[in-house]
Order: C-alpha cells, then sequence, then structure tokens
DNA sequence: GATTGTGAAGCCCTTCACAGCA
DNA sequence: TGCTGTGAAGGGCTTCACAATC
C-alpha cells in the first residue's frame, strides 16, 4: 500500500475499524464489477477472491456495517454496492481540487475513478501563470492567487496535493486555513496540519524501496546468504558514508554476528 | 498511503517487521535532508519529529536494524543513513521498466525520487506503436512486444505498472514469465501472481474514499448526526439501486438502532 | 446443505516505562 | 545527566471454527 495515515491515532469512528474502511473501496470496486455483469447474488468467497482477501475477513468486515447478508445464499450484490457507497460516503458529491499540475496533477485529472466515485474536479490549481487558463482533462488551470476563493465557491472540503515537496506545506497551510479539511498529499514531505484535519500520503518511491527490500531478501536466499549483512561495509556501495570508516567498535548487528564500523 | 500487500502472509525476513519495513524509507528521507544540512547527530526525538512518527516506535524500529545508536547523545547521520539503505537494498542499483506510458507513466518516468534511490529507469513501454521512439523523460518509449528481450537484456527485477486496468493482468503474466519478481501495481485491478512474486498496489481512488468516508464523519458530528445512517434508504442517493427497495425486513445496522431496506 | 455472522484465540504492532550505558 | 535499547503490557487485526439461519 501506498503509505499514509493519519496523525491521530485512528479514529475508528462509529466503531469500524480502520483496517476495514480501508478494504471497502476493495470490495466496492468488485461488486461494481459483479453488477456490470449483472450478476445478482455473490458469496463470501466468490467476493473475497475477486476482492484478494481471505472470505473470513471479508465476513467480519461486512459484520461491523450490519447483517447484510443471506445465510445459505450470500450477498445481494446492488444492496450490497449501495451500502458500502453509502457507509464510504460516495453517495453525496465531493468537490475536489487539485493543485500542482505538473506530470502527476494532469495524471490524476484525466483518473477516471474519481469522477465515477462522487468526486468532483472542481478546479486545477498551480502557480505557474504560464498554465492559467490552459485546459487539462477539460478543466481550465487557474493561479494559485485564487485557490482560497475557489475551496469557498465550491464548498470544497478535500484538497489533493501534487506540488513539489518545497511547496507542500504552504499550500496545505492555505488549503486548511481556507477550509480543506481532507488532503491526500503526493509530496514527498511530512506536512504538519492542526487537530481535525485528515492527511493521506501516496508515496510513489516508498512503495519502490519496500520492494526493493523484499527483492533482495529474495536474491539472498537464493544465493544462500542470510541477507545484507553478507555484504560487509560500504565498499562498492554507491553511497560510502566517508565518516563511517573512522573508528572501529563492536556493533552488532540484530544477530549479534557481524562486526561493522562505527560513527567517530 | 496507498494500499496494496502482498498475497503471501507478510515475509518478516530476517525478523524486520514488516510495518518497520514500510517505515524505514521515511526514516531515510528525513535523514538524507539532515545530512545535507551538515547535521551530524540526532536524537530520537528530533528525528521521529521530522519523519511523522513517535520516538518510542521509532528507537524499537532501529533496534531491529542493531545498536546503531549511542546512548546520552543520539544517532550519528551519515551512518544511520548508510545503515538503512543497505537494509533496504538501495546501495544497489535496481533496473525498473515502466509498463504503460500515458499520463500516468510519464509522471513516474519524470519522478525524481527513484533515480536518486537507486533505482534507474531502464525503459519505458507502451502498447501504442504510435508512442515507439517518441522520448519521455528522456528515454525513447519501447513498444510491447520487446517487454521480454528488454527484461533480459536489463536484468531487470522489478517493474511498474502503469496501464489501464484491462492490461494490467496481461502485462503482468508477461513480465513474470519473463523473469520480473517485484511488481508496483498503479491500475485498479486485483493482480494474480505466482508464489515468489511480491506486488504492492497504489490506487489512487482508493485514497480518496478513505478520506470521504473520515470527512462524512466529521460533518454527521457537527450536525449531532451519529453517521450514514441518519440518511435512511436511498432517496436522494446519486446512485439507488432499484432492487433494495422490494421487501423490507427488520435489518440492523451494527448498533441494532436503524432498520434498513433488504433485497428481494 | 450451504453460507453467513461471530465469539474466542493468536499474532503482530504499538506504547509504556525503565534499566543500561555513554 | 541524557538518551538509547528493550522487556512487558496493552490494543487492534486476523484467523479459526462453529452455531445460527435460510
Amino acid at each position: 500500500m501506498a503509505t499514509g495515515r493519519t496523525h491521530r491515532p485512528a479514529t475508528r469512528s462509529r466503531g469500524i475499524p480502520e483496517a476495514t474502511v480501508a478494504r471497502l473501496p476493495l470490495y466496492l470496486r468488485a461488486l461494481t464489477a459483479l453488477s456490470e455483469r449483472s450478476v445478482p447474488t455473490v458469496s463470501s468467497e466468490e467476493l473475497a477472491a475477486a476482492a484478494g482477501v481471505n472470505s473470513a475477513k471479508l465476513r467480519k468486515d461486512f459484520s461491523y456495517l450490519g447483517s447484510y447478508g443471506t445465510r445459505g445464499v450470500g450477498y445481494d450484490v446492488e444492496y450490497l454496492v449501495y451500502q458500502i457507497s453509502r457507509e464510504l460516503g460516495l453517495t453525496q458529491d465531493w468537490p475536489v481540487v487539485i493543485v500542482g499540475i505538473g506530470n502527476l496533477g494532469a495524471a490524476l485529472a484525466n483518473y477516471g475513478g474519481f469522477a465515477s466515485r462522487g468526486f468532483r474536479v472542481a478546479a486545477l490549481i498551480d502557480a505557474d501563470p504560464a498554465m492559467a487558463g490552459k485546459p487539462v482533462a477539460g478543466i481550465p488551470v487557474q493561479h494559485t492567487d485564487e485557490l482560497e476563493q475557489i475551496i469557498q465557491d465550491n464548498g470544497v472540503s478535500i484538497g489533493v496535493i501534487a506540488t513539489p515537496a518545497g511547496a507542500a506545506q504552504q499550500v496545505c497551510d492555505r488549503l486548511v486555513a481556507a477550509g480543506v479539511t481532507s488532503i491526500l498529499n503526493f509530496a514527498p514531505t511530512v506536512l504538519t496540519v492542526p487537530d481535525g484535519v485528515d492527511v493521506r500520503k501516496v508515496d510513489l518511491s516508498i512503495e519502490l524501496q519496500i520492494l526493493a527490500f523484499h527483492e533482495q531478501r529474495k536474491a539472498g536466499e537464493e544465493t544462500g546468504q542470510t541477507g545484507p549483512e553478507a555484504t560487509e561495509g560500504p565498499a562498492g556501495a554507491t553511497t560510502p558514508p566517508d565518516r563511517a570508516v573512522t573508528a572501529a567498535t563492536d556493533r552488532k548487528g540484530p544477530d549479534g554476528d557481524v562486526p561493522a564500523v562505527m560513527p567517530a
């Protein structure tokens, strides 16, 4: 998963666990696909397979929403689509602004998955005056100066930040001051927000780094190595820290088997 | 955070918890920033603040890597940067291919965060013949026909899928058959892969849906409502399911207090 | 007979609080 | 004295397994 969690410890609103909330969109997508194929009912086993989870988890998740299934039969697809949509708040219209219309911002503006889920791109905002008026995904880009006005005029409560890291906090502050209370952050920065504002973060390079970790592990297993400790010291590393090769003491890895260099 | 977890139950490689692995990139980014400002040492408290976590968690995380700090002093920034980089496997070069060069694929190709972390975009691949040869982010796009050859020639083990949902599984199969063992999936589909292949998923619309859930909750609290149950029935909903308004039985929400309609 | 809904058990992760060390 | 490293406690999520229900 991309990363992001809120600063607040997990509101756990009305008893629905965060982990369950995070899976509801998955179920919804699988159900929508079934609905389009006019499938009337589905069992927890089938739906779980389509959503990529196990069936016990799915049933437990649904139990937090209520008793929406029929024993011996399964779940009514249309009914469940509606219940989940309602629970997620997708039965209402959510105007969204995207700030930072670079490659990523444009990709987001063009992303069909938003409109089909009750999200409406109310405005695209960029700091570059040259962008102003240029249409992206059929929507003219507006200048950052108008940010506050746009938020208020459209009653926007969700903002998407796709600016460079350096501008993110400032944009965030302005969004929050103007009334936005939920932020989806694509900039590689930790945003500071007041209580009551939710931030979720999507970090492209973090996901790759997690994959690299496991990939490295696989390579090690193949050759009988136990892990990165096997490649000892900074020699051959792409970023050897010079300060690290000064004093040497007995530093231990978690297995206590590999001495390493120590900082001065 | 984006979502994605692997199908396999959490490799927990060499005793480092998944949750810790997922935070290492955050620490690394914060440390890199300190390093650029030539800060020599940092305490768990300071670093935790910069990374957006609490200090106990950070110390616990680092304890899985080894004893890399100095009591009474803190952590040596350069040394820690190196240790974490090594643990994540970033001291080696990871050639990556991006498949699907639409808006998102182009954004990814241009994303600086990759190159600076040991990831090298080895090739851009697209199914559209008209794209072939066109440079994106300075790299000429190649046609899907050459996928297998590219993977093998470059020893690629990590693939990024940024195609439409319909093409994702097929691309995934070909990547895996050609030798890719880690996949970062941006397409809104559940990918099926053989054992030994890791998949992480980043889903843009899912993140927004999770925000909408909490946003709705906030709105409910303000007006004294308890939650979505307060708006009863499909009336006024954007997607009212017709099948849902036929038979009515005593359906209960989790609090057992709100009757709802039921499928036929 | 089939499938849901759910207590109970187990696991993993977070947080606490303090011993250990520089 | 100050800060790390970590056992222990606590909490949340997943999984099991079966009673309840159609």
